[in-house]
Formats: structure tokens, sequence, C-alpha cells
DNA sequence: ACTATTTTTTACCAAATGTCACAGGTCCCG
DNA sequence: CGGGACCTGTGACATTTGGTAAAAAATAGT
């Protein structure tokens, strides 16, 4: 149960058995079924977590009853709104799991006493956020380039979460209709037809 | 010189005299002239810079040659390429001086020494890396809404800002080109003129 | 104060995207 | 097996935005 995360871990900073054993032992095991919620538009945000089975998306609803999608998470991604968490305040955002699911959550309270024993842990989660912050940058960069350009990009990068998320919540990670996106593909597959 | 920073420091963490003391002896005082460079792309950013005068825009150059605003900085902010400078990796920013500007600049080294013996200033990063985060996060969001009201979110969120930037840079920070950022001008001008 | 340069505004047209409506398909559950 | 909920594809049309070019306005630097 424990692999995953620990490879993911590895992949980074290097904890010994013992280091190891600390941080699986504060870990919690928690499944949810398709469209059950992690996490719910109100709610104080009181874990961080890894998914290690399944998918789930993260949105917001905006003024317009819209649902906007901020990020999915699945396997090998940690998931969770951070600023709700640090700040012990009703977070904005939905996340649902879009198929049966598994996540290993840790309790904020938990993780922070473990920074302070293993700073290699710190080190780890600090990198974690870095990368989803500069994810984040180069995204709002991508926004300014025409759809067709953000959905390549976006194949290319998460060519496996295209295949099993709905298109809609595709068309909505990349700020467009689902309307535009079917269209999209269709012009894409009848390229591909006169290239071939 | 350091009243700024130490007030802005003082806003999310206390610190005592001596820690004061020992944090502003690790910051350097720099002056840039209006359009002199903090970084350029290919750089390894090696500081990070909190601005006391004028202000600064952080811009990538795309594939097409255009210029994207990333972010600004004025007076109180953090401004920094932190992917490059955590990594030791070259940077693909731009940062430029709008006006003559003055900043407070600490070496990366510097700063992990201090975290090390000054965990509450370490805190205070993390609560300021934790605010762009978010910031970032909403700008996604806001990205998919016309750009009519991003205009009008970025008027409430930065007027002071939006008073000293060449329009083709609000422009360019919002994801629109500078003619459509001046149609929505004039027409707002006109919509106000109506309701009088 | 004057010129050179940069920035903003405007008009016209083209392209991209959104909205609305409806049809067809799939999947789940009773 | 059938009905309902959900998802995708498509067409007609409206709206938004971009591209280009030229003029007007503002600004910098001497």
């Amino acid at each position: 149960m424990y692999e995953l995360i620990l490879a993911h871990i590895a992949r980074h900073v290097t904890l010994d058995k013992q280091e190891q054993d600390a941080f699986c032992a504060a870990l919690q095991h928690r499944k949810l079924r398709r469209r059950q919620y992690l996490l719910q538009e109100g709610d104080i945000c009181r874990h961080d977590h890894f998914v290690i089975k399944g998918g789930l998306r993260q949105y917001e609803v905006d003024a317009d009853g819209r649902e906007n999608v901020m990020q999915f998470g699945f396997e090998d991604w940690w998931i969770s709104d951070w600023y709700s968490m640090l700040t012990n305040t009703p977070t904005v955002y939905n996340i649902e799991a879009l198929e049966d699911t598994e996540v290993l959550q840790i309790e904020r309270i938990k993780l922070e006493q473990l920074f302070i024993t293993m700073p290699k842990l710190e080190r780890y989660m600090r990198i974690i956020m870095l990368n989803a912050f500069v994810a984040l940058q180069r995204r709002v960069l991508f926004m300014q380039k025409p759809s067709a350009e953000r959905y390549a990009e976006f194949l290319r990068r998460y060519a496996h979460v295209e295949q099993r998320v709905a298109q809609q919540h595709v068309a909505s990670y990349l700020g467009i209709t689902r309307e535009t996106l079917s269209r999209l593909r269709s012009q894409m597959i009848k390229q591909r037809g006169e290239k071939l």
C-alpha cells in the first residue's frame, strides 16, 4: 500500500527505513467510490491527500454556477487545498472522485510534527509545492494561446489523463466550452485522415 | 531603508531586534534605472528581491516572440524566479524595471542559512509563497472569464498598479491584446457617460 | 521647448469561441 | 428490458477577440 508514496518520496529525498516507517504510521487510508467527495466547498481542509488508485477532479463553482476545474489528481499526485489547510479557512473547492479511488491522507498537524523531526520530509514537500507552483505559472502562460495549442499541449503532457476523464472536464480545465473542444477534436481527426 | 521590509515581515511573524538585525545584515541594496534588467532569460536566478521603490515586470518571450507578463512587482512585493533560484537552472523570465527602482536582495544561500537559525523566517517565506500560489490559482480561474470582467477585477485588486504601468503590459498580464484593452476602456467610459 | 520615439486609439474585417437547440449514444439501475 | 441521467457531436447564429494599418496622443531625452 505504501510502495507508491515511498517511491515518490525517494525520487526527491532519501529516507532511511525508520523514517519511512514513522511517515507511513502517520498516513490514513481512505477509499472513495465514484462521485463521492473528498472535500466540499465550505469545509476546512484538514489533510493533504496522495492518490494511490483512481482519480479526482478539483473544481470551484463560480458566480454563474459554472464548474471550473482547477486540477486533476491521479495516481502519484498530491491533491488538496493547501490554502484552506494551512490557514484553517473554508475552502472554495470541491474534490470529487471520477472513479473508485484510494488515497493516503495525512493530517496537517501530523505533517507539521514530522517536519520538525524529519527535515528531509519538509524538503520533499517544498519541492512538491514548488513544482505545483511552476505548473500553475506554465498554465497561466498557456492560457494566452489559442485553444487548439492548449489542447495539444494537454495531450502531450497528460495523455494518460485525457483517456480517463470526461471531455467536458478537460474542456473546463483548458478554459473552453465542451462544444469547442468537441469541434477541435473532429478537426484534428479530419486533418489526420488527410495526411494518411 | 529596512523599514518597509521589516514592517512586511512583522505582518506575518514576530522577530526580535537581534533577529531583525541578522536578517538585514544579509540584505543587499540594489538600484536599477528604468529599463534595466534585474534578471534576464538564461541567467540563473541567485537572489530573492524585495521591492522598496519603483516597479518591475516579469515576462517570458514565447515561441512567436511575444512578451507575456507573468507578474508585476511594486513596493512591498517579493519578485524573483523561485524555480530557477531553488533548482539552479536557467530562467525563462526577464525582470525589467518599469521605473527607477530599488530592491533589497538576498542570496539563496544566505536565506537558507537564516532559515536554520531563524525558523520564524522560514515560516514567513512559506506564507509568502503560499500567497503567491493562491494568487496564481485565482488568476487561472479568472482567465476563464471574458476580458471585461478580468480587467474589472484587475482594477479592483491592483488599482494602484494600473496607474503606473503601460496599458500594453496590463493587457499582456490579462492575456489580451492592447487593442482589445483599449476598446474595453473606451466602452467603459462610454457606459459611464450614459449612466451620468 | 522641440523632436524622436513610444504608446494609445480607432476603423474595418477576419477568425475564434460561445450559446442554444437538438440528436444520438452509453451506462446504470430498477 | 426500459427509462432516465449523463455525455458527446453538430449546426445555425451571436458575440468576442484578434489582425492590420493608420492616425492621434503622450512621453522621453536632449
